[in-house]
RNA sequence: GCUGAGGUGGCAGAGUGGUCAAAUGCGGCGGAUUGCUAAUCCGUUUCCUGAAAGGGAGCACGAGUUCAAAUCUCGUCCUCAGCGCCA
């Protein structure tokens, strides 16, 4: 039977455990927490049972054989054997519902925050760890969705018509662009040894719950209808899961990849005018960084794929920010995660465009993925995962950022080699 | 989608109701030995529970028959070969 997360180390740590919960500023983690304790005890004491039932049915197993073996009669031991399979049945039943009830209390607890994750209620509480570029208002340049309708590089209104709303189609010089970004960000990511993956754009339920918060399934997923297929939601998900019951060797770590990938995402919720046009999407183009690492490694990787986040936005010559985000904001999965803000210069706020996290053992621990540590010593590995670039916001930034105040859109010169020569987006 | 074959340990590959955690070969790890970069020999090589001794589970997955299942029955998934369809 495959574990899916470790209930050792939480037992071994329960009040490290506890005490690191409840800085998430949620009392109903703790309520499952407290939940699971009592029910794993229960599981424990019921697996003791059951076990010294199959051990009793195993000697009288023996004996009946031994016995027909010497020719001997065996009709009271069968008497005897008889009266345990419905025994040993019942308590396997309870001691199987037991399980599943308490792993998905387990799959519900979220990841153990670290240390320096700053301590905070909501987003007001994050930290701005630093800023780039120069950060200046200009209320009236055009809005993005609406510049690039009218150089006719995009058309929302039909692809509204034929999917619905938070469907968009690219067009000519605009959808050039998109190519162009994803080949520069794998060139970039490729030069420092990230290999390119594309991966399956489906994925079934045990893959996926390995990767994701739960409630994704009904808030954020597509599921496909009468399969067991949901659409996937980044590239990170195929990427991590695909290593899902595998056992790596020390020498094959770190796992360094870019995931490009095409992202489905229902995302149920209002949104308000401002979000209209090229940031809320049910379907969207990303790069994504994913390193599989040992436990100690992890904190550095995640401080380069930092620098590579930054290092693009800086190429493209997009103002930004880096923010920690603190202990009530950050999501399940993460143990310590980075926003990066990119700067919108139509509303004179930054507005989030990646999000950098270090899973440590989360998904790891769900999915199963060990390395081999010297001999036969197996360990969790640790799993993280960046945006390096979600291509509509960054053409958000880009349309907003570059516009000329004749209408037109400048390419970012590190741009201009992926996009034919061209140097402007214009009628 | 149809037809046929098959899914056994890290790999290869035996095994058709109790003698099977499972022969044999290769590999990994630990050790012994040897004066020569090797050979040989011994041990070990999954998961759960338990302080430990021990106990339990595990032959794709799930259900069933049986005192007892890798082995028999049913369902599901996957792989291979052939056919069909197809960007």
């Amino acid at each position: 039977m495959i574990c899916l997360i470790d209930p050792k180390i939480i037992r071994e740590n329960l009040e490290f455990v506890k005490k690191n919960l409840e800085k998430r500023r949620d009392p109903s983690i703790i309520a499952k927490l407290d939940s699971w304790v009592s029910s794993d005890k229960e599981w424990r004491e019921l697996k003791q049972k059951t076990d010294d039932l199959r051990a009793k049915r195993n000697v009288i197993t023996e004996n009946i054989k031994q016995a027909k073996m010497k020719g001997e009669s065996v009709d009271a031991l069968m008497t005897e054997a008889k009266t345990l399979p419905d025994l040993i049945k019942a308590s396997e039943t309870k001691l199987k519902e037991l399980e599943v009830s308490n792993k998905a209390l387990l799959m519900n607890i979220p990841n153990i925050l670290q240390d320096d994750v700053p301590y905070g209620k909501d987003g007001d509480d994050n930290v701005v760890l630093r800023t780039w570029g120069e950060a200046v208002k200009n209320p009236n340049l055009i809005h993005h969705g609406q510049l690039a309708t009218k150089l006719n590089v995009a058309d929302f209104e039909r692809a509204v018509k034929i999917a619905g709303e938070g469907f968009y189609a690219l067009k000519g010089d605009l959808a050039l662009l998109n190519m162009a970004i994803v080949a520069y960000s794998i060139e970039l990511l490729a030069k420092r040894g990230f290999s390119l993956v594309i991966p399956p754009a489906m994925m079934n339920r045990r893959a996926y719950e390995g990767v994701t918060d739960l409630n994704d399934f009904e808030s954020v997923m597509y599921k496909i209808d009468g399969e067991d297929h949901y659409l996937i939601a980044t590239a990170e998900h195929p990427l991590t899961s695909m290593l899902m019951d595998e056992t790596l060797e020390e020498k094959d770590l770190p796992i360094v990849q870019a995931g490009y990938s095409t992202n489905f995402r229902r995302e149920i919720g209002k949104h308000g005018l401002d979000e209209r046009g090229l940031f809320r999407l049910h379907q969207f183009d990303k790069v994504e960084q994913i390193v599989i690492c040992k436990p100690e490694e992890s904190n550095a990787w995640h401080e380069k794929l930092v620098e590579n986040a930054e290092e693009l936005c800086k190429a493209f010559e997009i103002p930004y920010r880096v923010v920690l985000i603190c202990t009530g904001d950050i999501g399940t999965v993460a143990a310590k995660k980075y926003d990066i803000e990119c700067w919108s210069p139509r509303e004179g706020k930054y507005f989030e465009t990646h999000s950098l996290s270090n899973c440590t053992t989360y998904q790891a621990t769900r999915l199963n993925i060990k390395y081999r540590k010297s001999g036969t010593e197996k360990e969790f590995v640790h799993t993280l995962n960046a945006t390096e670039v979600a291509i509509p916001r960054m053409l958000r930034a880009i349309i907003e950022n570059h516009q000329t105040p004749q209408g037109t859109i400048k390419i970012p010169q590190a741009l201009v080699k992926y996009m034919m020569g061209k140097t402007e987006i214009k009628v």
